[in-house]
DNA sequence: CTTTCTATTGTCCAAAGGTCCAATACATCT
DNA sequence: AGATGTATTGGACCTTTGGACAATAGAAAG
């Protein structure tokens, strides 16, 4: 499919050129022109060095002209995210994200999806709960505990280490320890990271061990 | 990629079989089997006569399963749909969807995707726009993270460790780390676990060391 | 009295995490 | 050309975490 990388640079960037070979580079998107046919190509748009008016009105303009835009961004941040994404970008990802990545961008946009990083996608339907909630919580099983491992549990939602943790209840390490690895079982997490996030009902991403 | 349909009915709906040829098919999630290797298989669910409680168990079952679960509705709606996104379907669509939509959203997921309607994509990012917190974050300092060190800091943000990080960058772990060593000073946290909860906005009690 | 559950603790060990010192390569700026 | 920052990586080493195996004690239920 046809795709265009719009960069105040001008000049292409390598993990561009080997994730596609030759790259079509334009420095603003009104050089991208107009687009032809049925299928939306893909606008690549890198919004380093771009004010947040700059960065409004090139993907407006992008959308406009019926391109598919996957914003590139130096400092990807949460609401740069949504902003772009609700102006109508369908991709947010690193300006040096890796040839790989960039190719799955491409096909998943091809095919009518969309693509941003797992984070933002947990983010974003965690801010959708706030505004239109399920009664269901993160982790049911939280009631599965006996009183002492949720307070051990909440010391780790806190960012407490084992020693820590092992003054402020009076108890020795070991006793820390082994109660984690019941809370680690029943609440099917990991590590204490793990626990740590799902405590404060951060979502987390589901790995195969 | 392997892919498997749970319905009710156990069996195949025309449309599957015209988008896919013969589909594997069975009756409930238990029944799909573990996931085997590092690529998430598709589960294709359709909901269609289960209650509420029974599709959110089924859903859990399957994303903790490892699957990427797509939903098929029967009567598509907007809370039905982020219902299930949030508890972590990766598509919604209705049952009777195109075979050709089917395949596109087989694409979608297969390169790490999301696929939904596009009217679903615009209320969600008009969702978003009600509840994203104002640009004050916990800790200023993120913009002094290097866009590398961006990157690792949303990983431990996922709950991932050094070595899934790697994997996830294509770098060695030692580079995690060093990595990691620059945001913790630079971010003031001690240890993944706060950093962890700094990336998501949860303060944590001070420890003096 | 017995069984079960919970709380606590010990020893030992492997794995993961984190720090220190060191290095190369590339991009950017002066 | 030189300086600086960033990215990457290695080796070595120490600390922390987490698991395995084992044990005692108290409370509650049958």
């Amino acid at each position: 499919m046809e795709q265009v990388f719009v960069t105040p640079s001008k000049l292409p960037r390598r993990r561009w050129e080997q994730a596609f070979g030759s790259c079509r580079v334009v420095a603003q998107v009104a050089d991208a022109g107009p687009v032809k046919g049925q299928r939306q190509p893909i606008l690549w748009l890198e919004i380093a060095g771009l004010d947040q008016s700059q960065r409004e009105a090139y993907l407006l303009e992008a959308v406009a002209a019926g391109y598919q835009v996957a914003v590139m961004s130096a400092m990807p941040s949460e609401q740069e995210a949504l902003a772009c994404l609700n102006l109508g970008a369908r991709a947010y990802c690193h300006v040096e994200a890796a040839p790989e990545q960039l190719r799955e961008i491409h096909v998943v946009l091809s095919h009518g999806g969309l693509w941003m990083p797992p984070s933002l996608v947990q983010r974003l339907m965690s801010l959708s709960l706030r505004v239109v909630p399920t009664p269901t919580p993160e982790h049911p099983q939280l009631d599965e505990l006996t009183s002492r491992e949720l307070m051990v549990a909440e010391q780790v939602a806190l960012g407490a280490s084992n020693q820590e943790i092992a003054a402020a209840l009076s108890i020795s390490e070991r006793t820390v320890k082994a109660h984690l690895s019941s809370i680690f079982s029943k609440l099917g997490v990991r590590d204490r990271v793990q626990l740590a996030l799902a405590m404060n009902n951060i979502p987390t991403f589901t790995s195969v061990n």
